[in-house]
DNA sequence: TTTGCTATCCACGAAAAAGGGGATTTTTCA
DNA sequence: TGAAAAATCCCCTTTTTCGTGGATAGCAAA
C-alpha cells in the first residue's frame, strides 16, 4: 500500500479525495492538512510515500511548500493538484520537483494510477496539462513571473497607493518604487497602471 | 430524508461532499452533474429536495443555471456553493433566487445544516458569506450604479488607453472621457485609476 | 413644470506616471 | 565561489491623470 498524504485547504476536496481512493487497492491515504506548515509538522510525525499538494494554500504557495518537502523529506514524492492548467504553474512545479501534476477533475482512477506511478519515480502528467505545455510555446502566452518585491508592489498600486505612498509604507525610497513599477509593465507587457492592474488581476497576482 | 443533488465540475468535489453526507441522517444524496445543462436533464428524471450549485461551472455560470433552475423546478432549494466570497456573487446568488451560499471550505456539519435549513424554506449563509453581506452598510456601500457610457469608458481605461484614445474611439472629447472618468472615481470612492479598476473587476463591471 | 440625471464640454494648476536611460549592492543558487 | 537575479537608488522629459471648479442641452419622471 502507497502511503499518501493530501494538502489541501478544503475539506471538501479532502473528504473527496478520501473517497475516490478507498477502495484503490494499491493506494492508502494516511493522513491531510489544510495549509502548508501543518502538513510540514504532520508530515514528521506521519511518515508518507506520496504528498498531494494543492498550488493554492493559504499560507505558503504549493511550489514554496514542494521545495520545502524536497528538502525535509527527500524520498516524498509529489504531485501538484489544483483547478489551473496555466503552462507557467506546471513547468514550475515540476522544476521545484514534483512527480506530476493532477488537475481537480481529476477521477479516482486516473489518482491512483497517478500515485502509483509516482511512487514508482516516473512522471505523471493529466492529460490537460500534459497537452498544455506540449502545446507550441508560440500559441502559450507564457505567464511573466513578478518577484516577490515586485507582487507586493503591484498589490500596493492596486490598493490606489501612489509610488511615494507605497516608498513610505515599504520604507524605500519612491525611486525604487517606481523601478519596480516599470518592471511589472514590461514584465506583463502594458503601457499604463489601469492595463496592468487588469492584467495582475486576470493572472491571480492580486 | 431530503433529496439532494450536486452540481460541480469536479469529481474529487462531488465525492467529497457526498462522503461527507454519507452519515448524515437527514441528507441524501440523489445524483450528481459535471455541467448546467446535464443537471437541468438529469432533474428532470431525477427530482430532488435541494440543489447545491457550483457558481463556476463549464457551461453557464452558477446565476444563470439558478434562474432556470427555479423556473423550471419551482419547488427545488437552491444552495449557491464557491470559494469566492466576494459580496456581488452572493448578492447576484440570492437575487437569482438561492436560498443561501456556502464556501468550500464548509465541513460535513454545516453542510447538512445548510441543506436542512434550505428545505425548510429558511436562507442559510456561511459565516464568511454572512459576515460579507451582514456588514452595516454604512462601511458596505451599495454597488454603485455606473451609467452605459461610465461602463463603456471604464472598460476602454482597464484596456489600457488614455483619455485622447478613448476620445477618439468613442467619437467625444478628450475632456468629456475626463469627466466621466472623474465621475467614475467619485461613485467608486477611489482615488486613482488603479483602485478603479480592481474596484470595477471585483464589482463585475469588467 | 420643476427637478434630477446623463452626456457633453471647458480651464487651470498640481501631482503622478511613463519613457528612457544608468548604477550599485545584496541575495540566490548552481 | 562566481554569475545571475533581485532589490535598491538616481536623472531628465513628456504625457497623463487628479483636484478644483464650472456650464449647457436633452430627456424623463415627480
Amino acid at each position: 500500500m502507497i502511503k499518501t498524504f493530501i494538502i489541501d485547504d478544503h475539506p471538501m476536496v479532502i473528504a473527496g479525495i478520501w473517497q475516490m481512493l478507498q477502495n484503490a487497492d494499491n493506494v492508502q491515504v494516511v493522513g491531510s492538512a489544510s495549509d502548508g506548515y501543518a502538513a510540514l509538522e504532520a508530515l514528521k510525525k506521519q511518515p508518507a510515500d506520496v504528498a498531494l499538494v494543492d498550488i493554492n494554500l493559504p499560507d505558503l504557495d504549493g511550489i514554496e511548500l514542494c521545495k520545502k518537502l524536497r528538502e525535509r523529506f527527500p524520498k516524498l514524492k509529489i504531485l501538484g493538484l489544483s483547478t489551473f492548467k496555466e503552462r507557467s504553474y506546471i513547468t514550475r512545479m515540476i522544476d521545484a520537483g514534483a512527480s506530476g501534476y493532477l488537475l481537480k477533475n481529476a477521477n479516482g482512477e486516473e489518482l491512483s494510477e497517478a500515485i502509483e506511478a509516482a511512487y514508482r519515480g516516473r512522471m505523471y502528467m493529466s492529460m490537460e496539462a500534459a497537452l498544455t505545455i506540449a502545446r507550441p510555446v508560440a500559441t502559450q502566452p507564457e505567464l511573466p513571473i513578478l518577484t516577490s518585491r515586485e507582487k507586493e508592489v503591484l498589490a500596493l498600486i492596486a490598493e490606489g497607493m501612489t509610488n511615494n505612498e507605497i516608498a513610505e509604507k515599504l520604507f524605500i525610497s519612491p525611486l525604487t518604487v517606481d523601478s519596480h513599477r516599470k518592471n511589472i509593465l514590461a514584465k506583463f507587457g502594458v503601457k499604463n497602471t489601469a492595463a496592468m492592474v487588469k492584467y495582475g488581476m486576470e493572472a491571480g497576482f492580486i
